[in-house]
DNA sequence: TATTGTTATACTCTATAACTATA
DNA sequence: TATAGTTATAGAGTATAACAATA
């Protein structure tokens, strides 16, 4: 195996792991992967209509539907009027779902200090930069496929 | 936002970049990535029975029974007799499915090559020791989750 | 008895298409 | 006419529980 593989893969694995302690988290929440991703968009946009979570999320307006109509069944969030388009709904955290959100937050940066605490911070810094040149060079990639 | 979380963000962010282009992958092979998945394994076990795959996937033996069922549909694979235990079956990769397999391997070392093949070797090595520890450290935290 | 895989059932996520209400 | 959201329908992935065949 190549060093670049390596590479790649290792970053893989580490993902895998963080989304199977998110798994712990949804668990304990109730909630699922597609049903969070909503609430932490939310949580980053403040109430927000359906067709801005959908494009956020890029999923189907109907599918907003669904993910929107199991969380306001948990009590997450409420649908409230729209204060200028009675056509839009604005998805809106109740209390449950901003502490949700909050406890959301606050695990995701535990986990990172956790993981990331103990790592010299001039090792950090190229390990951040290499993601970073890494991620716009895989932007540019998509860019060249995308005008085939 | 701290260096920690920027650094997890980033890593996140960059595998889901990756699984983006798998899915673009998967479209034109008409495969989910489930499917993709099992292949995968098939791939580095070789011929299985439902229950390693199971295992190797982390999901029910029901459920590779469903993934197999579809795999089976679209020609990637057969379920074989198992030589010695009359009760299992060994997935077994068609052509097809080997084909698949291949081009997925390629187009993973491809995408790699791609994507770290400019950053410089010594730097490269400081990215992999830090993802090497990062996981190392990710699965002691986990044992002690586990304890608790 | 224990294990391998399937049938039965149910829930979630996902999509397309047609429709209603409003802009 | 165009947009926001829902109803209708369908397919894939996931799970638990009960069962058949075999070890």
């Amino acid at each position: 195996m190549t060093a670049h593989t390596e590479a790649l893969d290792r970053v893989l694995h580490l993902a895998t792991l963080v989304q199977s302690d998110l798994s712990r988290f949804e668990r304990e929440a109730g909630l699922t992967t597609p049903r969070v991703h909503l609430l932490w968009v939310l949580g980053g946009a403040g109430p927000s209509t359906q067709q801005a979570l959908s494009a956020a999320l890029g999923v189907t307006p109907r599918n907003v539907t669904g993910l929107v109509d199991g969380l306001v069944a948990s009590g997450h969030v409420t649908r409230e009027p729209h204060p200028t388009d009675r056509r839009a709904a604005l998805v809106t955290p109740t209390p449950l779902g901003q502490r949700t959100i909050r406890e959301l937050v606050d695990s995701h940066a535990d986990l990172a200090a956790r993981l990331f605490g103990d790592v010299p911070p001039a090792r950090l810094a190229v390990f951040v930069d290499v993601l970073a040149a890494t991620t716009e060079r895989f932007a540019r990639l998509m860019v060249e496929e995308e005008a085939r």
